[in-house]
DNA sequence: TATTGTTATACTCTATAACTATA
DNA sequence: TATAGTTATAGAGTATAACAATA
C-alpha cells in the first residue's frame, strides 16, 4: 500500500470551517435584502451553527434542548403532546425521545390513568446535566445577541414577539 | 374492490391544515422564552409555512427564490460561486439549477474565459416570471410583518443586520 | 496540482401510513 | 370508532467523495 503525498481533494466544507458568510462582498443580493424573511434566515443560519458548534459536546441539537427544557417545566407530557409543541409527528418525536433516553436524559413512565400513553420525565442526571446545558446556551444566545444593548436586545425581543401572534392564513392565491 | 367507508386514519398534519402554534396555551416554555435563538425559530418557522403556501402555485421555495434573485442580478455567476452563496455543497446547487432549469427559468451557458466553468442566467421567460414571483413574495413578507408598523419594520432589520456582523467564533468549549 | 461541473452515495430530518393495545 | 405509541418506508435536503475535462 502506498502513503499518500497529499491530502484528498475534499469538497466545500472542512471540520474546521469558518462560519457562512451570509453577504458576500461584490454580489447584488437585490431584493432580498429589503425583506424580512431573508434578513430573519440569516440571522438564523448563524445562530445554528453556532448553537451546533457550542452544544456538541453534549450532543445537543436545538430540538434536543427544546424538548428538555419542555419536559423539564411539565413533568408527564405525553408524546403525542410534545410532538404538538415541537411542530412535528409522532413517529419523529419517537426518535427524538429514543436519542434522548439513550443520552440518560429522559425516561418513560407508564401512565397511571391510561395504559396506553407514557408520561416524559427527566431523569435525576436529566436534570443534573440539563441545568450544565441550558448554561451553555445562555451562553451562546449572550454571544450572539453581543453586538446588542441590553435595550437593543429587549426591543429585538418584543418586535419578534408580536410577529408570532395569530394571523390570517393564505386568502386568496394568485394563478402563475 | 371495496370502497372505503370512512377516510383513512391519518397522521398529523392533513392537507388544509391549520398554521403551526408556538405557544399552546397551558406549557411552560421556561428559558425558552428568553432566548432569541428560540424567538428567531418561531418567527421562522411561521415564515417558512407561509412562505410554501403562498409560493405554492409556482413551485418555489426559499432556497430557490434566493437563488432566482442572485442569478438575476449577478448575470453569468457560477454554479461554485452560486453554492458559496447559498451556503451549500456544490453538489446541491446542480440540483437546485437543475431544478430551475427545469421550470424554464434558468438557463446555462459556456462561459467565453474558461472551457470548464458555466455561466448561469435568467431566461427571458424566467426574468418576467421573477417579476411576479417577486411581488408574491413582497406580498407574502408585507403579510407577514403586517402586525408591525413601518417604524418597527425598518427598525427590526436595523437590528437583525446587526446580528449577521462577523463575530468571533466559539473559542474555548467547555468539557461536559 | 488545482478547479469546474457532475454523479454516486449516504445520512439526517421530515412526513405518511399502517399496526397494536387500549379507551 | 378514536387515540397513544410504535414501526416501516419514502421523500427532501444536506453532506462527502470521486470522476473527466480543463486550467
Amino acid at each position: 500500500m502506498t502513503a499518500r503525498a497529499s491530502p484528498p481533494a475534499t469538497d466545500l466544507p472542512q471540520p474546521g470551517d469558518e462560519p457562512f458568510n451570509s453577504r458576500i462582498p461584490g454580489i447584488d443580493y437585490g431584493v432580498l435584502d429589503d425583506l424580512l424573511g431573508y434578513a430573519i434566515r440569516r440571522v438564523q443560519i448563524r445562530l445554528y451553527e453556532d448553537f451546533l458548534a457550542a452544544l456538541a459536546p453534549w450532543q445537543i441539537t436545538p430540538p434536543r434542548f427544546s424538548a428538555l427544557v419542555i419536559i423539564g417545566r411539565n413533568p408527564g407530557l405525553k408524546l403525542t403532546e410534545l410532538a404538538r409543541i415541537q411542530g412535528i409527528a409522532r413517529s419523529g418525536a419517537v426518535a427524538l425521545i429514543d436519542s434522548l433516553a439513550e443520552l440518560g436524559h429522559v425516561e418513560r413512565r407508564p401512565s397511571p390513568t391510561d395504559r396506553r400513553a407514557l408520561g416524559l420525565f427527566l431523569t435525576p442526571s436529566g436534570e443534573q446535566s440539563l441545568a450544565r446545558i441550558t448554561q451553555a446556551v445562555k451562553a451562546h444566545d449572550a454571544r450572539m445577541s453581543a453586538a446588542l444593548s441590553a435595550k437593543e436586545t429587549a426591543e429585538l425581543q418584543r418586535l419578534l414577539g408580536k410577529l408570532t401572534g395569530p394571523t390570517e392564513p393564505v386568502s386568496a392565491v394568485p394563478t402563475p
